[in-house]
DNA sequence: ATTGAAACTTGATCGTT
DNA sequence: AACGATCAAGTTTCAAT
């Protein structure tokens, strides 16, 4: 993994495809030679199925955080504070849910020190009351499209509309 | 969204592409009527980003839960308690954590009944002592691609190695 | 909305450096 | 390993239904 290959990775990311005409134009590295950087990273597992499964253990983000945040203040703020937590950097995802527990956060990060970043930055939003955070010791299963769990005919009614 | 729609979707998903030609190969459809019909469901959104991007909403999956697991019987029975949750229709994550909990799942479903169903389908492994579920009322992010959060070269001493 | 066929664009390969 | 040129394969368009 050099330079060049995290050009191609970020071009890939920011375009949102693993084409390699659209990321060698975007580039300026000649198309064939990034076709020979994917392949290569495609062999490592470091990229699968058109750059949208990427291997986070091989880009560095090994460290996953589940917190659960508790906002003070009542409903109005909610969507204030749950905007808030999505733009932290490393922030995957933010569930506003029922109970309890007003949100959900899963975040991943490259390193220990970010934990202590990310836990200051939930706590620096003013509304926010209270975090309690489990690190993720294995991910067991993380499916980037939750529809292959199911045969969507099994859905067919809510679908058929 | 009729039923020609489910075939190719489900072609989409089972093959893991949104190439016309493959999925007009897989379900014998002519691909320039694939091509017809996904173009469609990309304007509404249904798709979007070579398929691996769907709406869950559109896909009838508005519901989420995120659920604390514990088990009984130590460390050892945490890989095969963690296997029997992947298992389980419509779980999408599955995290073993440090702490008070052992795991945290995250599963998307079409109806209210199903949620009975998934609970009980947790409660019925054997080891599992506890489980604490909590409705999603809104998902505020939901990103399919961790390293979006990123730029690629902050992560850049872990990468170039 | 569907389709077969044509036109076009792109991805994959190859040979040279 | 890089890359320009080439070829094979794919996608997209089009005209007719």
């Amino acid at each position: 993994m050099d330079e060049r290959d995290l050009v191609i990775l970020q071009a890939a990311v920011d375009l949102g495809t693993g084409s390699p005409d659209e990321i060698a134009t975007q580039t300026d590295i000649p198309k064939s030679t990034v076709h020979y950087r994917l392949n290569k990273l495609k062999e490592r597992g470091v990229v699968s199925n058109d750059l949208l499964n990427l291997d986070l253990a091989e880009l560095g983000l090994d460290i996953t955080i589940v917190t659960e945040v508790i906002a003070d203040y009542g409903p109005q703020y909610h969507e204030e504070v749950g905007q808030a937590l999505t733009e932290i950097e490393g922030v995957n995802q933010v569930y506003f849910t029922m109970g309890d527990t007003d949100f959900v956060v899963i975040a991943h990060l490259s390193e220990r020190e970010m934990v202590q970043r990310l836990i200051a930055d939930y706590e620096a939003i003013e509304e926010v009351e209270r975090t309690s955070s489990q690190f993720v010791v294995e991910t067991l299963k993380d499916e980037p499209n939750p529809i292959n769990d199911f045969e969507l005919d099994t859905l067919v009614d809510s679908l058929l509309k």
